[in-house]
DNA sequence: ACAGGATCCTGGGGGC
DNA sequence: TGCCCCCAGGATCCTG
């Protein structure tokens, strides 16, 4: 579900909410798995510990705590990560609960972590260098903002791919996923099924700019709430409105009229104007 | 090396 | 109302 834009404003809304708070308790509400296993311990770990920052990377939500500590957070396809009033009703699938310091004469907060289909996770990591080693063996690749045009052009050019699928692969470029990879091949005005190898140096170009320019308007209109995502603050994103391929399938193309298409593509369904976006 | 499929889950929507 | 099937913002593992 939720992809780079979305897990930024996740990681805005929460700074705003949880920096200089101390962790009191970390409760497991379920015993139900996630995508990867908590260990028990780390609820000790956890328990008085301050939060000092956050950061987001890729789609990984990043946690820094005292003693060089880290709580990484993936939200899956339907994880909630949101702080609220530690007596509002708890609703189905919250898998964690932290109760946190009272801040000044505010009601107590929970942060808590709701995933209906257990695809995200929570880990623990009691080091800097065992987190960065967790990034580098998942082979994270850079950031859309700052990926180097030439080291693009190779990653794009040197593999026969279709490029939806090199898109959606984090090793080559981490945060983006189906709806912005279908939104900026649109707006780039490139076919998803477009082998790697097969554009030219200013279709890269092209290309890296238009994935720059989706997630940052996508990012201003805190992401797009299709199903269940929502902010750290528990506020939905609107950028669903401005969908110009993903989900409009028989729609005209706001270009030129054509009605939009969609194939499958590396397991996906991926959203194109057939005029816009020759094969 | 890569495509394609299955898998891990729950829930919503459409068709009947 | 119920049932069945398909679909979903992710990621990984297996087969061919």
């Amino acid at each position: 579900m939720p992809e780079l834009p979305e897990v930024e404003t996740v990681v805005r809304d929460l700074r705003l909410l949880l920096v200089d708070r101390t962790i009191l308790r970390a409760t497991r509400r379920t015993r139900k798995a996630l995508r990867r296993p908590w260990r028990k311990a780390w609820e000790s770990q956890l328990t008085n510990n301050t939060i000092h920052a956050l950061e987001r990377r890729g789609k990984w939500i990043v946690i820094h705590l005292n003693d060089d500590a880290f709580l990484v957070v993936h939200l899956g396809m339907s994880g909630q990560f949101t702080v609220c009033p530690a007596y509002s009703d708890y609703l189905d699938h919250v898998h964690f609960t932290f109760s946190l310091s009272d801040l000044n004469d505010r009601v107590s907060q929970e942060l808590r972590f709701r995933d209906p289909r257990r695809f995200g996770s929570l880990t623990l990591f009691d080091s800097s260098q065992k987190l960065l080693g967790f990034f580098e063996d998942n082979e994270l690749g850079p950031e859309p903002f700052d990926l180097d045009p030439n080291v693009w052009h190779t990653a794009i050019t040197s593999t026969k791919r279709c490029l939806k699928a090199v898109l959606l692969d984090q090793r080559i470029v981490a945060g983006v996923g189906n709806i912005y990879a279908d939104e900026a091949l649109f707006d780039a005005k490139i076919h998803p099924g477009r082998l790697g190898n097969s554009l030219s140096e200013q279709e890269c170009d092209r290309l890296r700019e238009s994935i720059v320019k989706v997630l940052l308007r996508a990012i201003e209109q805190r992401g797009s709430s299709i199903r269940n995502y929502i902010g750290g603050s528990g506020l939905q994103g609107s950028y669903q409105d401005e969908f110009l391929a993903y989900g409009r399938t028989g729609n005209a193309c706001s270009r030129c009229q054509t009605e939009l298409e969609q194939v499958r593509l590396a397991g996906r369904s991926s959203h194109f104007c057939p005029q816009c976006q020759p094969e």
